[in-house]
DNA sequence: ACCGGTCTACTGACTTGTCAGTAGGACCTA
DNA sequence: TAGGTCCTACTGACAAGTCAGTAGACCGGT
């Protein structure tokens, strides 16, 4: 989908990658203007064109990027160096720190979900569905073997999923909605910490 | 923020506001297209005018008719006639069925929290906050009395409203991402289940 | 002399919103 | 019951503005 003619990285190159990305987390890829885009890269918006064949093709290089570093921050999460209930901690934290270090793709990503996903067919079959396929085949063991009470594995991850995708994509609304820093360090601990003590709670094995 | 200097009801406005709701919630605000709305509404765009004043008017009403439903549709359940996880469980159902009859809506409340949510302050000071106020107030209670396991309420509430809400928000995205019908009523009665599954193990008190 | 990167100026397509005008029903009055 | 007047619902044509994308010139470095 995107397109790779372009010389592979020049400083105006990566400084509209930026700033659009940011851009079409805010406004969406109907409200995002490209000539906005380039101004706030301090361009002209012909000259975005030149690094970019048109607004698809950026916003298709602003995915790529941004799950290319999804693929490789999480690789590790879901290769299962651990055991039982460290290992789903592993995997949410994964999580976290990816979305804590991508807010903008976050919700651009919320943007795609919200639509079906078409322009993200490649992520999925490369990325998504083979690590949510990898976390779920890990429960299913895990469970099995007695090292985890035992819960719907699909679901569960749809769970964990739906709510730190949440935490991080409505992170504006949050913020209108209770009045607080929605994305500070402080918030950010105490929601992993809700979220891996209830995993915790009803998953870990009763005995110690 | 929705005029009402129309009349209050005619059968091309029901049906406009109808066919509105679809559209915002595929397209957004931006995306969405007045001539397209009109055109499967049966009508031509100056009609849709004539019946709202502008397409931020038509928008508002949309929101305005939705939030009015969750409003009425969700006070049994947080008026707390129920003790411990039994009223969890039906807070937990309340959000299940009104975004299950307002599929929609779900999407464009997405689309409106990924923006901050501006359009939705009203909703948000008279239905949304004391909603949540209130449950968090009634989770607090019952875990000060011991009928529920102590987590953090907020963020109890906030995990939970993630995973539904993202549960109907991304429909389509997981109907590419599983390829099963994303809504059928299997899935929701599994994913239902599944919550409550859960909390369950994680809330309900030891003993019996 | 060339070329990568940039600009200004422009275009064509599209979108919202306006406007003047029409069809037809309801209501009144003689 | 005929004719006049009003109102709601609707339309086609158009004005005004916005946007992505194009054309072509400029400029500095090699």
């Amino acid at each position: 989908m995107a397109s790779a003619t372009q010389p592979s990285e020049s400083p105006s190159r990566a400084r509209i990658l930026e700033t659009a990305r940011r851009e079409f987390a805010d406004r969406g890829f109907d409200g995002a203007r490209l000539a906005g885009i380039a101004r706030e890269a301090g361009l002209s918006h012909p000259t975005l064109l030149y690094h970019f064949n048109s607004k698809a093709d950026l916003y298709g290089s602003v995915i790529e990027s941004a799950v290319l570093d999804w693929a490789a921050e999480t690789e590790a999460a879901v290769s299962g160096a651990l055991e039982g209930f460290d290992q789903v901690v592993s995997i949410i934290d994964a999580g976290f720190d990816f979305f804590a270090t991508h807010a903008d793709f976050a919700r651009i990503l919320r943007r795609e979900a919200l639509e079906g996903g078409e322009r993200l067919d490649a992520a999925i079959t490369d990325s998504l569905r083979p690590f949510l396929y990898r976390a779920v085949d890990f429960l299913e063991r895990e469970m099995q073997a007695g090292r985890l009470r035992r819960h719907d594995p699909l679901e569960l991850m749809q769970i964990c999923y739906g709510a730190v995708f949440t935490f991080f994509s409505d992170s504006r609304f949050r913020a209108r909605l209770l009045d607080s820093d929605p994305l500070s360090p402080d918030a950010l601990t105490r929601h992993r910490n809700a979220l891996t003590g209830l995993l915790e709670a009803a998953l870990r094995p009763s005995s110690g």
